[in-house]
DNA sequence: GTCTATAAGCAGATAGAC
DNA sequence: GTCTATCTGCTTATAGAC
């Protein structure tokens, strides 16, 4: 892919999450990039085409793979692991001031849009099966009864998903807290 | 207030639900009003005052006082009330089919104009406070530690949150087991 | 590939008649 | 109060030169 082609995504990532994408015109990201705006319809054939492609890249980093992995969580580690990486994905969101208010464009699309529905649905069922899977080998280290599983599976996606909304200085509540506890409260 | 206007914020309120802000011109919200666009302008200075005064009529729905009401929790009847007053307020919500849509126009709102920003914080302090007073007098009955009362009562304000975004036909989850299970799970 | 110039349309908002 | 008519400005998108 060309050199161009990425900084269009990358403005277009920034301007989009800090205006809105009805709010930011081809016009305008043209210009942060430093380009004319025929230039940017050479490399995507529509706003929308834009707006998707950019989707796409974004749907890819936020993979439940890529923050919990199975093989490194013992039966000795495991409540203190989960924990831990459910604090890592929160920081690591957070690094990115533009993450949270870009993933609220997608979500207000995908409310009518079924095309954006359906791929935020996907990653909603991984974290689902992700966290079904890990309570299944906490069950198998016996740190957890069978009861409610999938319950607990959907509690944990749940309160993830919430904590990233709220992971922001604008709101004093404390992420970090209410991770360890939700995890802890799922171990009777 | 004349009749006119308050029909002018019924349909914008479902208007703005269905497109969202930018994709509702005043002249749609005229059209489907049965008036003409000078004819809003006449109630409402501008498209941002309109947006701002249906704000000020949602936000007066969702005090946490309309949902909860601790004069009727009992040390007898606790854990079951607070399960079904949070059951009754997603009910609730949920039978409002333009409810999530628009608030999540305001919250995207919110990340932007500090107003808005503003009466969401102040909501989500209400949740806050209202639980958090809950939580003491479950403690007075003898139902709880006084151990980690502030994180418990967060705890239960993100659910709360969260199982309103989840709570619809297009997630296969089952919000009223999360939070039966929440409930359960600060009560240990 | 990137530009200048421009088309075609719709937005928010208002003037002024009734 | 509500209308018709209109202004101004910005939007997505493209034609065609270089």
């Amino acid at each position: 892919m060309s050199e161009k082609y990425k900084e269009i995504l990358e403005h277009s990532y920034q301007l989009f999450a800090e205006n809105g994408f009805d709010q930011t015109s081809m016009s305008l990201i043209a210009k942060q990039t430093g380009i004319t705006k025929p230039a940017i319809y050479y490399y995507f054939n529509s706003k929308e085409k834009l707006i998707q492609t950019l989707f796409g890249h974004i749907i890819d980093e936020i993979k439940f793979n890529n923050f919990f992995n199975p093989l490194e969580y013992t039966k000795d580690n495991f409540i203190s692991k989960l924990t831990e990486d459910g604090i890592k994905m929160m920081d690591k969101q957070l690094q990115d001031p533009y993450y949270n208010k870009i993933m609220n464009e997608y979500y207000v699309l995908s409310s009518r849009d079924a095309h954006y529905a359906k791929a935020l649905n996907t990653v909603l069922h991984e974290f689902l099966e992700g966290f079904l899977n890990l309570l299944k080998l906490a069950q198998k280290y016996g740190l957890l009864s069978e009861k409610d599983i999938q319950t607990k599976a959907e509690f944990l996606t749940i309160i993830v998903d919430g904590l990233d909304k709220y992971s922001n200085e604008e709101y004093d509540l404390d992420p970090v807290a209410i991770w360890a506890f939700s995890v802890k409260s799922i171990f009777y």
